[in-house]
DNA sequence: TTTGCAATGTTAGCAGTCCTCACATATGTT
DNA sequence: AACATATGTGAGGACTGCTAACATTGCAAA
């Protein structure tokens, strides 16, 4: 973790106000899911944990689903910068860069599952007008970008680029599920999921280019 | 729902006994997951559903979550029946066998979203020595069958059949977690999640035998 | 049929959780 | 220095999961 909010030393003036409660919380959240799952986190134990009474919340957050929705959000920047990265490793508009992202984005699933689930298992309609829209198509923007470069080298249009980006997005966020749920350890143990990564995505996207030019 | 277990009325004989309570709390708890979500899904709201105190269910279930795990084996050989039917209705071993398929996956989880998540969201190390392990299985296994036969078919070996069933089933997958969580309508609005599975599906196993014939 | 037992239900109550309200304490602005 | 504001505390209400002791019913053996 090591959020770099080491302030609890330096900051100690008074042990009435925290000072740095938010981010905290956020902290002692983000252990807590990790350890016990995102379904019995539990408000009142990270207010122990960061020290607190567990009234001290509703200063910071509206309930205890806003301090989640936080914690996704914080999740999105995490997942958009290990994708920027990822895809920058490889050479521009080469199957290997998508590849890439791919993998770390079932990286990104398998070292924070709980906070993956999070992210992407809000299951209410989300309302529109929030910033984790801003945040979560900008993680999409990343493939999207990767995707016409792709395009405009294998000789597709960017009209395309939808029918591209979205089936590989369901390769890797299914893969990410199935992985984090222990769905493959029943059916096909072992899974190298690098390797399923780069086998299916390879094989789409011959698929779609063979198709595209008959 | 309609569940079948309408002996409510005929069973009436006293009020003390209920009589069909396993079922009946299985019901109310398929309900008000479907209408509140997994997370906030309450025992006690099941009991008030299902006319009886909130310490009954524990003559049939160890706890809560073994009402949800047993509606998540519920769930299991409903899946499994309706990709038995979907695979049914082509001829077998065709890639429309093997999309029809896919699509009926999707819309299962469309159709029970909550439930969906039940299933594969337990997000906890899974005892090998369960039932659940006999119905996870046994649905993938209908998948593994049709890919045998699809190989036998375009010249492949049964030994690639992981190697072909695992990358569809995380494209099916995939778009059935995209598509109940919403992620698709901030990033790609009105996706046909049909012609998604259909494209996706044909595109790997092109690209997939192409690869496997050169 | 009657009696006894196991299955299945109830009420009461404990501990824990989310959240609110009134109150206390620190911070910063004028 | 004095006030307004931000941020913390403590007590308490409503609800939940679960347990324990007690009540009712159905079934099977006597």
């Amino acid at each position: 973790m090591d959020t770099s909010s080491g302030g609890e030393e330096t900051a100690k003036k008074s042990n009435y106000h925290h000072g740095h409660l938010r981010e905290a919380l956020l902290d002692a959240a983000h252990l807590l899911i990790a350890e016990h799952g995102p379904a019995d986190f539990t408000l009142a134990e990270a207010c122990r944990r960061a020290g607190v009474s567990t009234a001290a919340p509703y200063r910071h957050f509206a309930d205890r689903s806003a301090l989640i929705d936080a914690l996704a959000a914080r999740g999105f920047t995490l997942l958009t910068e290990r994708l920027r990265t990822a895809r920058d490793r490889h050479e521009q508009g080469s199957v290997q860069s998508i590849v890439s992202m791919g993998q770390a984005y079932v990286a990104f699933a398998a070292a924070e599952p709980a906070l993956f689930r999070l992210m992407f298992g809000r299951h209410r309609l989300p309302p529109p007008t929030e910033q984790a829209m801003a945040e979560g198509p900008g993680c999409f923007n990343v493939l999207l970008e990767a995707v016409v470069a792709w395009l405009s080298k294998t000789g597709g249009t960017p009209a395309e680029q939808l029918d591209i980006a979205v089936p590989l997005w369901t390769i890797v966020h299914g893969t990410s599920h199935l992985l984090i749920d222990h769905d493959f350890d029943n059916v096909a143990p072992g899974t190298d999921v690098d390797e399923l990564v780069a086998r299916a995505t390879e094989a789409f996207l011959a698929g779609a280019s063979a198709k595209g030019r008959e």
